[in-house]
DNA sequence: AGACAGTGTTAGTCTCGTCTATCTTTCGAT
DNA sequence: ATCGAAAGATAGACGAGACTAACACTGTCT
């Protein structure tokens, strides 16, 4: 199993993310979501497809390579097993193991992996719902609908919430908006307007890009 | 509390950790240490003593400020509270931990190791019986007699063995070399022989080099 | 005191990963 | 069909951290 430097780790999981999210990847995208410059993306691209772990041809979009896409899969499953083993293990609050899990992903070894895996029952999702690639590198990875999409009158289950944003994340859970729960939209006002919905026995009003941030399962 | 590269900080460890058992640390010493070249310490001393954490004069020893101490009791604190959390949670061997340490130590944050401290109970020393620092950078650090020194007849307890090598830590666990330990000493051939060491039921022959690797308290 | 082995420093180069500034390509709007 | 704005690539620089080769200092042994 290659190693490579954490530099290259982001930049493959940035790829993989965002051709997960819309089928290819930009340059632009991956340097706004990198927080980098454009060239330095440019110049990475180069060292990544010398390396087989990218394919890209000039002014074209980024793809990984099977190879680029194992190694993003692995760090993947390492962020997200991180996450769980945080929450379930050490007591972190499920806004605050991002970070710490972008920091460990790169220094965590597959044994130290496993390990926390195992310790907390393998698992199938992390603390806000995406599910976890195995350690031979599947990942069932359903495309959901989100709150934004219910009718007024349906009812359904919260699965998973984007998970970048510590904030958000703290807002979603004084609201109860936790993967789990069971939400009905009550109301949805025209022209892109507020939704209002119920869970428990709390209503709520929500905005259109809350909603679209959080997805759920017909139920 | 400022943040510094894997590289600085396992500078600073190496020199914290040479200077504690000679006293002041040079350069070939830190090179051989981090495998790395002496021109390579020059360098990174030049930086280090730029930033106010290492004092150095030309061709002089180095040592540590009191800034670049408490970095470097920081980092320590980290290596030896991860190892004793590999083993007491996750059921790491003791001879695994160590590299291990080596690379979580450096993207571990505080948060994380005061939790995983507080999780298995606050351990004073790690598995290999070096004491870990307080959160506040406190550390009892008692010279100890080795097994070497003890005269024939002596009894012993095994306080703390030294930790880098793997294999070395295996061998001493097949013959029940660890900490908490009680031994006695039967036999010291002399002109540096090797000595005759019960421990339990069995006693073994150990040599000096070995002998001097295992640190004991009178008992 | 002088010679020399060992220790430490400097000089110059390399790679990685970043930047800014500039140039090229693509593509949508007219 | 062209024009201009994005998007992408290139050129050139830089800092960190490493290397080798060459040079400088120290301390020891005779």
């Amino acid at each position: 199993m290659a190693t490579f430097s954490t530099s290259v780790e982001d930049y493959l999981k940035a790829i993989f993310e965002l051709s997960r999210d819309e089928g290819s990847a930009a340059t632009t995208e991956v340097a706004a979501r990198l927080t980098v410059a454009t060239a330095s993306v440019s110049a990475m691209v180069r060292r990544l497809t010398g390396q087989g772990l990218v394919s890209h041809e000039r002014y074209g979009s980024l793809r990984l390579t099977k190879k680029g896409k194992t190694a993003a899969l692995q760090l993947v499953r390492r962020h997200r097993v991180i996450e769980a083993y945080l929450v379930t293990a050490l007591g972190y609050a499920w806004d605050e193991v991002h970070s710490e899990a972008e920091r460990l992903e790169h220094a965590a070894s597959p044994r130290l992996i496993n390990r926390m895996a195992a310790a907390i029952g393998e698992p199938q999702v992390d603390p806000h719902g995406a599910p976890i690639p195995t350690a031979h590198g599947k990942l069932e990875e359903p495309k959901y609908r989100t709150l934004g999409d219910l009718a007024p009158g349906e009812k359904a289950k919260i699965v998973r919430v984007e998970d970048e944003d510590p904030e958000l994340l703290r807002y979603l859970a004084s609201l109860r908006f936790v993967p789990g729960a069971t939400v009905s939209c009550l109301k949805k006002e025209p022209y892109e307007g507020p939704l209002t919905i119920r869970v428990g026995s709390k209503t709520h009003m929500v905005g259109p890009p809350l909603a679209a941030r959080i997805f759920v399962n017909a139920s």
